[in-house]
DNA sequence: TCATATGTTTGGTATGTGACCAACATATTT
DNA sequence: AAATATGTTGGTCACATACCAAACATATGA
């Protein structure tokens, strides 16, 4: 697989693939427009895009699930997010604050730029807002 | 004017604010095309459009210039941008890192975030990326 | 097993951002 | 004032995201 920049996805496909992996398994489309607050219609097309990616499969009138590819992705995807929350709350943001913050920007954060903050972090184990799971980050 | 929150301009707004306060003075949209490579069609556009929020001024023919209001959000965008910039470079990424970065999310971080930050560390006086001017970060 | 209710998808359409090209308007230089 | 530079407008396009209405699939209960 060509390496993740973490800059391949739109901002609310990182949202769909990051509740598709916290939900985890078989996910119903009506599950995401709910979680999501958008149109069921939405969800669905949103998905059938994905499905393109690889990341997903799309089983229709089922669910979505993620595939081997798009559970690696989103777990980067999750870790990111904790690690942005984590940096921001040593500068005075509460844990809701920092997580609310990072999710507006996290998307636009590279992989080498996370790898480098959590590095230097010490690769810490938990962040405000879940566990973090060193997997893909370079972690000795 | 309500309170800035930080998150009322596009990602392209915000850096022709930033280049024009840079710049400083009357900046032809030429000038902005040729530094922020696109077609001089497009910046004219923009322009007109951010003639509309009352940040610049445009000339037709002759250029843009920020208006007292806009110098005070370029102000502030500029601050946003060094202070980001300065705490990545905190965590290992080099100031051309740091800055590249900051330029892909900065929009999306709001001025409430900013300002702790710049608390937290002490209202720093100089960035990786210039300096910096607590005019609006509520400094004592 | 058929009818219906519920859930899901498709097709059409809309909005916002950002981009380009070609044609036109203005300013500058000669 | 004509020729050249520069700047603007109009048209169109792509992409992300969204909604609604209609069609369709599946599950339920008669």
């Amino acid at each position: 697989m060509p390496d993740i920049t973490g800059l391949e996805l739109s901002p609310k496909k990182v949202e769909y693939l990051k509740f598709l992996f916290k939900k985890g398994g078989l996910v119903r489309t009506t599950d995401i427009s709910t979680q999501l607050q958008v149109d069921p219609s939405t969800s669905t097309k949103t998905i059938v895009d994905l499905a393109e990616t690889g990341l997903v499969e799309h089983i229709p009138y089922r669910g979505v699930r993620l595939t081997e590819k798009g559970l690696k992705y989103a777990e980067f995807l999750v870790n990111r997010h904790n690690i942005l929350s984590l940096m921001l709350s040593h500068y005075g943001l509460s844990a809701e604050e920092a997580c609310q913050e990072t999710s507006r920007f996290e998307s636009l954060v590279s992989k080498a730029a996370i790898d480098k903050i959590c590095t230097s972090m010490g690769h810490p184990m938990a962040s405000v807002c879940g566990k973090i799971r060193h997997v893909s980050c370079g972690v000795p």
